[in-house]
DNA sequence: CAGCATCCGAAAAGATACTG
DNA sequence: CAGTATCTTTTCGGATGCTG
């Protein structure tokens, strides 16, 4: 989930009458979407929220968020690149690494959190509908 | 991003020194996960956000959203399955399906807005500090 | 230690054609 | 209209080997 399809922009789906946006900001839009999509993402969720404790390094972080290091490296480059973490090096040998949350990480940090107290809160609730779904479509066996 | 990967839960890390959960609830945290990963959908979140104004028919939806009907196929039955939106068919020819947020459905989009807020507002410090990031990384051509 | 480059299998997502 | 089934393309992500 890297990046967005650049052709999904809203305006061009035959029969689309165009009331979902102005016509001037679809820029904006799949920017939006492009935002939405990176900050969705798996492991920048995972990473966001074991920084928001404290600062880690390369390998404490891959321990904790269980990312497989090719993994990590690109999803923190992007964190980086997005101004949501900073990377320093420490000019030591062998060198050390540490990440910490920006000030905007950490109130994108706020917001992830919000959703996963949603997902603590109603985890019950989808559990109980997953079965019942499941139970409805499956009768037999 | 449907399923989490099954492997991945947090205490089985070498130097991983327990701190982040207690014991027990291993798969609730992968639970979790699992939910997280489906909640931060793309799809998802555009349909969650898409419904939150008022129910709409399959392919007004499909507009709305972008999606391919695969992509939008798949997202509305999780979302059925999870209770989150509730499906219903008209017994007309040629058939209309149309598809609501459930209460907690609703609730769920209350949540996604405080994330679509989060990049609404964020977006352009984002994006300074991608400009930013990619000239330092290739400041010659 | 932290990371880059490469290869490769698996999974996701798009396009297309067909159906009740 | 609202799908299902199938095919192809794209992306994800782990494994391995090599650097400073």
């Amino acid at each position: 989930m890297q990046n967005v399809n650049p052709q999904e922009g809203t305006a061009e789906f035959p029969g689309h009458r165009g009331e979902t946006v102005a016509p001037d900001d679809e820029a904006k839009v799949a920017l939006v979407r492009e935002l939405l999509s990176r900050v969705a993402d798996k492991w920048t969720l995972l990473v966001v929220d074991a920084l928001e404790e404290s600062e880690l390094r390369f390998n404490q972080l891959r321990a904790k968020v269980g990312a497989s290091q090719k993994m990590l490296t690109k999803t923190l480059r992007q964190l980086e690149r997005d101004g949501l973490v900073v990377r320093r090096v420490h000019p030591t040998v062998p060198p050390a690494v540490d990440y910490r949350l920006t000030p905007l990480g950490l109130s994108l940090g706020e917001t992830v959190c919000s959703l996963w107290l949603w997902v603590d809160a109603h985890m019950n609730d989808v559990q109980r509908s997953r079965v019942a779904f499941d139970r409805a479509a499956r009768p037999e066996a």
